[in-house]
DNA sequence: GAATAATCGTTGACATGTAAACGTTTTATA
DNA sequence: TATAAAACGTTTACATGTCAACGATTATTC
């Protein structure tokens, strides 16, 4: 379909620094007005996904599922933001395993303040976009993201198909 | 110029996610290669930067500019990196403040070795997309790098103008 | 020339992040 | 049903990462 499809792996690399240096000037950028709430940015991911379920929470599965980290990492982030009084650990009525998520009233208050800050500051840094710019870049970043999945999975099948033909 | 220009948050906010996702997702898919050497992405970053510098290496201030993270980081890296004798440091000879980080001769040859695997994997990663749409992309986040730390610096100056005038 | 300011790298405190090994509980399997 | 396997969250060890406060050195300024 692409025959001329490039692979100068320089063009590659010229991407993949823009893409992390792009995360650390946002990030960096909306660093000061979490920190006017005592908060740090995944904490506030781990609050914002949580403003936005159901009123049991969420387990910390899913929201490691969903922030794409290791649960390990949300049991930690969870930890602190118990620690701040802004989220509640609340233990499966059914399944003893699970330990679901849920934010306390103050949690859900401080969500709602500081959500429409940090959108609008967002947007701010954002506006040398338009919308429509905004989602086709964001649709290609996705894509982009499902399509490095997908390479990373083929190749690993590839490597354990080998180590089985091997044995 | 721009009369239909979008500011709706949600929009800004999905940008925003779809970036950090494919930074988790290729960073993630880069790890195992670099473990296979006994490197760390950010300890490959600072082989790479001084794989393309002078024969004197760069000074640690140096490479926190380029890699855009702060002094204290790099200094972290670098005592590991020269704990693996893969980099050595070198004091000026004339500013006694400065230090240079200089690859060794194992370091040298262990990015010689890296890179082409390293970057290969990346473009293999990246390969649904051609060299063109690559520069595209890139150019397009690189760009919106500048606009986000433009606009910080607008706002950081428009609240220090506030702050003057109320003295 | 002496006081002051700026630069440089390091350090310490803290918050992420991963990976691997656990204990607990639930599910699947024989 | 007894056993094996899987799922869940925690813990540990380690490597980043920021920030602020340092010492040491150099540059400015008066």
């Amino acid at each position: 379909m692409n025959a001329t499809r490039g692979t100068n792996p320089a063009v590659a690399h010229r991407l993949f620094k823009s893409v992390i240096h792009l995360m650390i000037g946002v990030t960096g950028e909306m660093r000061p007005l979490l920190a006017e709430y005592r908060l740090t940015g995944p904490q506030w991911a781990n609050l914002h996904v949580l403003s936005d379920a159901p009123p049991e929470g969420l387990r910390l599965s899913e929201i490691s599922k969903r922030l794409r980290v290791t649960e390990g990492n949300v049991t930690g982030v969870i930890d602190r933001l118990v620690e701040s009084g802004l989220v509640d650990r609340v233990p499966h009525a059914e399944d003893r395993r699970v330990i679901f998520a849920r934010l306390t009233q103050v949690g859900r208050e401080l969500c709602e303040e500081v959500a429409p800050l940090f959108l609008g500051r967002l947007a701010q840094l954002f506006a040398v976009l338009s919308d429509p710019e905004k989602e086709t870049l964001a649709q290609t970043l996705e894509q982009l993201t499902l399509r490095v999945a997908e390479a990373a999975e083929a190749c690993s099948k590839a490597a354990a198909g080998a180590t089985t033909a091997e044995k």
